[in-house]
DNA sequence: TATAAATAGGATAGATTTGTCCGAAATAAA
DNA sequence: TTTATTTCGGACAAATCTATCCTATTTATA
């Protein structure tokens, strides 16, 4: 089971490692991150940068540069955002046997129980604020590498 | 969200198909299961392959042959052992994130909610039934394709 | 204005998954 | 025993995902 692609990964991590570190007004780069999230450094800042592009992080170009996070931003956004900003709607939509609709009237032979796995993990992450996230990683309760 | 591979949802659809029918004494042939399952023929004849290694349903070579599933391994097979012939153990194995091992003393950021959703899926699949299943196709409750 | 530092983005390479092709091996029936 | 039929299995091809590299563009500071 492939929850999330490699992408979403890196990009859920990279984001709680950013937030972390804009709660404390520092701005951190590809590098750091990569580092600090253990993924591979360009393609780190690919997935960036596509957050950037659906307003989740603010890049600053430029020496002194790096990427950051509004702190308002922190407490509103959540992982549901960060997921579908890289791997798209593709949690909400979509049989889990392939069938070109997932429909009531025309279900799979999976369709009633794969509907609630995929309805847990959707409140999962649209009751999973950043914050909450970069607040457990400060207190050492959870981690981001190894 | 992923939740299947390409060959698991061809494998599992495939087994239902070969359930149905041999529930009827009829063998069925690679080319009529893509047809009737909506999958490349090849393809499919190869996760066939893995299906019949793993125990899990017979090939019969030569005129007349096909595949078939014993009656009483109808009633016993369970959706997981499908999946772990196909996709291995990585539904049960692995974090969400990445991290290298998923570990309770050293969780990453959505660990708990994970394993959740994760522990869900996997009842999901140790207590769904190749009977049931076929029996719903049968029945005209579920679809294989469309 | 010049320079150094940093992200943006296109091109490309590697890995994995998905899918195809074809000959070999097995089997039932003529 | 021959033939037609059918799965088996290896080689190969295409598509997608993952990852790297290099240059352009932007920006703060001297
Ligand atoms: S039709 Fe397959 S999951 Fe809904
Ligand atoms: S450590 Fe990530 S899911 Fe358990």
């Amino acid at each position: 089971m492939q929850m999330f692609s490699k992408a979403c990964e890196y990009g859920i991590k990279a984001a709680i490692y950013i937030a972390v570190n804009s709660s404390e007004n520092k701005r951190v780069s590809p590098k750091e991150i990569s580092e600090k999230i253990d993924s591979p450094q360009a393609f780190t800042a690919k997935i960036l940068q596509a957050l950037v592009r659906h307003n989740i992080i603010i890049s600053v170009r430029g020496a002194y540069g790096g990427f950051e996070i509004d702190k308002t931003k922190i407490e509103t956004t959540k992982l549901s955002q960060i997921v579908y900003a890289i791997d798209g709607d593709s949690i909400y939509n979509g049989c889990g046997l392939g069938l070109h609709t997932c429909d009531e009237n025309h279900p799979c032979p999976v369709h009633d129980k794969f509907k609630l796995v995929r309805e847990e993990l959707r409140d999962m992450l649209d009751n999973t604020t950043l914050e909450r996230l970069a607040l457990e990683i400060k207190s050492g309760v959870s981690f981001l590498k190894t």
